[in-house]
DNA sequence: CCTCCACCGGAAAGCCGGGTCA
DNA sequence: TGACCCGGCTTTCCGGTGGAGG
């Protein structure tokens, strides 16, 4: 009788993949007693039956943010037993009060999985819920993704205003400190109850942290201390970010486990390293909408053939016009028998590019007639295009 | 100094596909 | 089935903007 033992080849290198995954959330986690002691601390009036205050917590990716507040969720429910509830959305997804407010529901009511209800009916049914002396925490990771965050504070102010027993508080989470700025002052106010931040973590601590994970996921043997070090101190340089440790760690690994080489070794880590940083971009570019990737492809074609009215000024080489940009976007859309979109639109999805750094942009100054914006490949144009055009022209 | 150029980007309105409800 | 509600993506409209040209 076979077994599907026999089809689960053992790995060489890992022990358990998935405690490299960004996932993963540890027993212990290092360096964020602190934080942790604190959000609980905050957390506690819940279990008492008391509106916990709200919270604002900032950090840049991968300090532990949202892996320190899915780690006390858990305890947190465990001992309220179903009377409080902490729901997690992640605002990138539900970027909308509606939105936001209908995932709440869903998670605390059974049978609430439609779309169509007004907010207002929503709204009353958390009332409803809250009302017989439940706390709902709700966890609005990237809340800074939120459009209308105002009319959504507002609306959860007012939610326990209104109700006797029980309430809604918050733990926001943003990596944008700024972003508290374009907040109207009185929801500022209300989320800003209680700060915390996040530093970002040092090479020292990435690599106390990247050790453990190598324990638990990766045989013993089969790397070299050097090299987890290496990683930590490559992403401490980066940013202090933990996510990007990891993603090094793990890239490394699975080189080991494809390549000749019998550990892992900082030989590994380094070739890691680059592509990490072109999986992100890849990534990027992936997940982008098809009309920002024909936009994309056309500043990459043009960088590579030249711009039409380049060499103006030698300084500013490598940069193309907003207008011969699109003339390009347009001519690309009728060869991809595509409908191209308005100017407009076109501008949009050029500052979107710029906001996920895959180009860069300036302002046109002396010489050139009127007033545009001239654009630049943030990567190499030619991996780029080997990318774009698999994908759009088949 | 005025006007034109070649764009910029906010606001608002329209359309579409997905859903509910009576 | 038709009236509504939602979000996402567009288009339309339009008031800027800073340098070039006259």
């Amino acid at each position: 009788m076979p077994s599907f033992d026999d089809f689960i080849a053992e790995s060489r290198v890992f022990r358990d993949r998935d405690v490299l995954s960004p996932h993963y959330i540890p027993d212990t986690l290092y360096f964020r007693d602190h934080q942790i002691k604190e959000l609980m601390s905050a957390l506690a009036p819940a279990l008492m039956s008391k509106k916990p205050r709200n919270i604002f917590i900032y950090g840049k990716t991968g300090t532990g943010k949202t892996c320190s507040v899915k780690q006390i969720t858990k305890k947190f429910e465990e001992k309220a037993n179903g009377r409080s509830r902490i729901v997690y959305i992640n605002c990138r997804i539900h970027n909308k009060p509606y939105r936001v407010m209908l995932k709440a529901a869903k998670a605390v009511m059974e049978g609430f999985d439609k779309q169509g209800y007004g907010l207002p009916h929503i709204y009353e049914r958390l009332l409803i819920w809250a009302g017989e002396g439940k706390h709902l925490v709700m966890v609005l990771d990237e809340i800074d993704m939120v459009k209308h965050l105002d009319e959504l504070l507002y609306t959860i102010t007012r939610a326990n205003d209104e109700l006797e027993a029980g309430g809604v508080s918050l733990i926001g989470i943003s990596n944008r400190l700024l972003f508290k700025e374009d907040l109207d002052p009185r929801s500022r106010s209300s989320l800003y109850e209680r700060e915390m931040v996040f530093p970002p973590y040092t090479a020292n601590q990435l690599q106390k942290i990247l050790h453990q994970r190598a324990e638990l996921g990766l045989h013993t043997g089969a790397y070299t201390t050097g090299a987890i070090n290496l990683a930590g101190a490559i992403a401490a340089q980066e940013s202090g970010d933990a996510r990007y440790a990891l993603k090094i760690l793990c890239r490394a690994a699975e080189m080991t486990e494809e390549g000749e080489s019998e550990k892992l070794t900082d030989r590994e880590v380094n070739a890691a390293r680059e592509l990490v940083e072109f999986d992100i971009v890849k990534e990027a570019i992936d997940k982008l909408p098809e009309n920002h990737q024909v936009v994309l492809y056309g500043v990459a074609r043009l960088s590579i053939s030249g711009s039409r009215y380049a060499r103006l000024d030698e300084t500013n080489d490598g940069y193309l016009f907003s207008g011969e940009v699109y003339e390009e976007y347009t001519t690309l859309c009728k060869r991809l028998k595509k409908q191209a979109k308005t100017a407009r639109s076109y501008r949009s999805y050029l500052n979107d590019l710029e906001m996920l750094g895959l180009i860069t942009s300036i302002e046109s100054g002396k010489g050139i007639r009127g007033h545009t914006k001239l654009v630049k490949m943030g990567h190499p144009p030619r991996e780029v295009i080997k990318l774009l055009s698999k994908r759009l022209e088949g």
